[in-house]
RNA sequence: GUACUCGUAGCUCAGUUGGAUAGAGCAUUAGACUCCGACUCUAAAGGCCGCUGGUUCGACUCCAGUCGAGUACACCA
């Protein structure tokens, strides 16, 4: 809830609109400088007069009343204050009115969001690298729904390319069957980085994956067997984890779909003028827009990236006819997805500006180096899963032994803290893996959110709320921070899903669960008397609520004791 | 070399259209469980916001330059 237009209302100042005024009321730093503030600085040159004068002035000429209590001027700013009691009932008896729909909105109603994310490479294992792109694609995947809009989630799977010839013909050399079966990705793993090992001193390796790879493509029988064997194997697997995570698409159409769907652009690049060969491939020119050249055909006459990429976009389009379009992708990709944006532009598309590259820091070691699949340096998102979780476990084993569905505790603060440590720093931001980081559960950490929870639940057992209310009693430093940090959620969840920052949702539930923790500090609940406690209850249960929302949008659960 | 991104406390990071005294967490030190859940809370200490210049009444924020780090740059995806 917002106050902002209705303190314009009250400003009067020549040759300035009141929705200009709108827009430079905000919110001090400070507190004890009122809840709202008007900087007069701007208005000093086209008044003629010092912004001291100026708030002086106003101070003068204004009414103030309803929720509006104080007004003053202070060094050039004209500071207001709210009657906190009013305000504070307004905003926890809208919060809980609200419920599990709090924050809720309908700004998205008609348009579809198409979102790439989390798009796995078959037969590679599912490690750290890949938990960006598919905790920040999923939990915008639900802000989007949240606010209204249709989102379409879309896995790009990574399966097409020679690597599958790669990997026929290792299996042939050295695979398996069994083994493959009983333990999945992680043999397909094996053998694939033996035969790059291997294929360092014997080249026919390499040659006899080009045939295998066409093979593939020319529909032999036994190849395509072996292709769509590996991928039903990694799709399994990686099914468990996005079960473990929350995680839904509404497509798993990847690469290899598309492979029908690339002549007609081509052809649509070629009529439009746009296609020119260098170098003996067909690609659309650049220099312009300072950017090399975007490369649309082989000399060979294979496609490439780009190619199926634009084919993709084409197929979005036509079929969600998207209002836009996100690809979750890491920063890698930063000129690719230029290129690609821009070609669609050159194609005169006007729809081009509707696709976004949403990019991402990229994780390395923990000694620094970077992952690298085909050398088997990999940090797997499973085993950091299960360590956790198992962490988790050790933890409530030793403060909280007596919890009858202690595992269930244990994967819901494990996993939690993978994804909130994921989703709690800036999307562009590098990440070290480190495991003591995220085996830490104190502090600026998912698992310190989920024990506020957990702690609301345990005084909210303790006494029944009932009507009789008393605000004044809410009227402290403690208990207007945690408000303001609940009345902020709204719209901190629109300013997510502008940036496409889950982030922001991670912060604002930070900020509500440290503001409550100092409440319930400063403040006691439960032995005070009954219109004092049922205000404390009904914050409490009010950030109880908030918690659980917020965390939910990040796909992470809460538990009622833990 | 060119383009993009990042540079804030010892470490990891917030700082949302430029606004009053730059904020958290971790780590360190000192404290708080006969009291609603101590995975918590209180306090101390910790800063030429990389550097220089410019715009502005006002710059961590915008612009230019510079240094440092990362990423990408032709037939992989």
């Amino acid at each position: 809830m917002d106050y902002k237009k209705q303190i314009a209302a009250l400003i009067k100042i020549e040759g300035v609109t009141a929705q200009d005024i709108e827009e430079l009321i905000t919110k001090p730093k400070e507190v004890s400088n009122g809840d709202y503030c008007l900087p007069c600085f701007r208005f000093s040159k086209a008044l003629r007069k010092s912004p001291m004068a100026i708030a002086d002035e106003l101070l003068q000429n204004i009414q103030i009343g309803g929720i509006i209590e104080r007004v003053e001027s202070v060094a050039g700013y004209l500071n207001f204050k709210l009657n906190r009691e009013q305000y504070n009932c307004q905003i926890l008896e809208k919060v809980l009115a609200d419920g599990e729909n709090y924050g809720r909105s309908d700004i998205g109603r008609g348009k579809t969001i198409c979102i790439d994310y989390s798009s796995i490479n078959i037969a590679k294992p599912f490690h750290m690298g890949h938990l960006s792109t598919t905790v920040i694609g999923a939990a915008l995947y639900r802000l989007y729904n949240f606010l209204g809009y249709k989102s379409i989630g879309i896995n790009h799977l990574g399966d097409w390319g020679t690597q599958f010839g790669k990997l026929i013909v290792a299996y042939k050399l050295w695979g398996n069957k069994e083994d493959i079966e009983k333990r999945g990705v992680a043999a397909l793993l094996e053998i694939y980085v033996k035969f790059h090992k291997e294929a360092e001193s014997d080249s026919s390796l390499d040659e006899q994956a080009r045939y295998w790879f066409k093979q593939i493509e020319d529909g032999n029988v036994e190849a395509t067997a072996l292709f769509k064997w590996f991928k039903e194997i990694t799709l399994t697997e990686v099914d468990k984890i996005y079960k473990r995570l929350k995680i839904q698409f509404d497509s798993y159409n990847g690469e290899s779909f598309y492979n029908d769907k690339m002549q007609p652009v081509i052809d649509e690049l070629e009529e439009k003028g746009l296609l020119q060969t260098s170098e003996g491939a067909r690609v659309v020119n650049l220099d312009d827009y300072k950017m090399p050249p975007c490369l649309i055909v082989k000399a060979d006459g294979a496609t490439l990236y780009a190619t199926r990429d634009l084919a993709a976009a084409f197929y979005r389009k036509k079929t969600y006819n998207f209002y836009k379009s996100l690809y979750v992708v890491a920063y890698q990709q930063n000129l690719h997805f230029k290129q690609l944006f821009k070609v669609i532009e050159l194609m005169d598309y006007d729809w081009y500006k509707d696709l976004e590259h949403v990019a991402f820091g990229m994780v390395s070691m923990e000694d620094g180096s970077p992952i690298k699949t085909r050398e088997g340096k990999v940090i797997l998102l499973e085993d950091v899963l299960n360590k956790t979780v198992e962490r988790a476990y050790e933890i409530l084993t030793l403060k909280s032994d007596s919890l009858e569905n202690k595992s269930e505790v244990a994967e819901m603060v494990g996993t939690g803290a993978v994804i909130f440590s994921a989703l709690y720093n800036s999307r562009i931001k590098d990440i070290v893996f480190s495991y003591d980081r995220v085996l830490s559960f104190e502090g600026e950490t998912g698992p310190y959110t989920q024990y506020t929870y957990a702690r609301c639940g345990s005084v909210l057992r303790k006494e029944e709320i009932t009507e009789v209310c008393d605000y004044s009693a809410l009227n402290n430093v403690e208990a207007n921070d945690v408000i303001d940090a609940l009345a902020k959620f709204p719209s901190i969840l629109l300013d997510a899903a502008d940036r496409y920052e889950p982030s922001y949702i991670a912060r604002a539930v930070m900020d509500i669960a440290q503001a409550y923790n100092k409440f319930y500090f400063a403040h006691r609940i439960i032995d005070a008397p009954e219109a004092a406690r049922n205000v404390s209850l009904k914050l409490t249960k009010a950030v109880k609520q908030v918690i659980a929302e917020g965390l939910g949008l990040l796909g992470i659960e809460v538990p009622e004791k833990m």
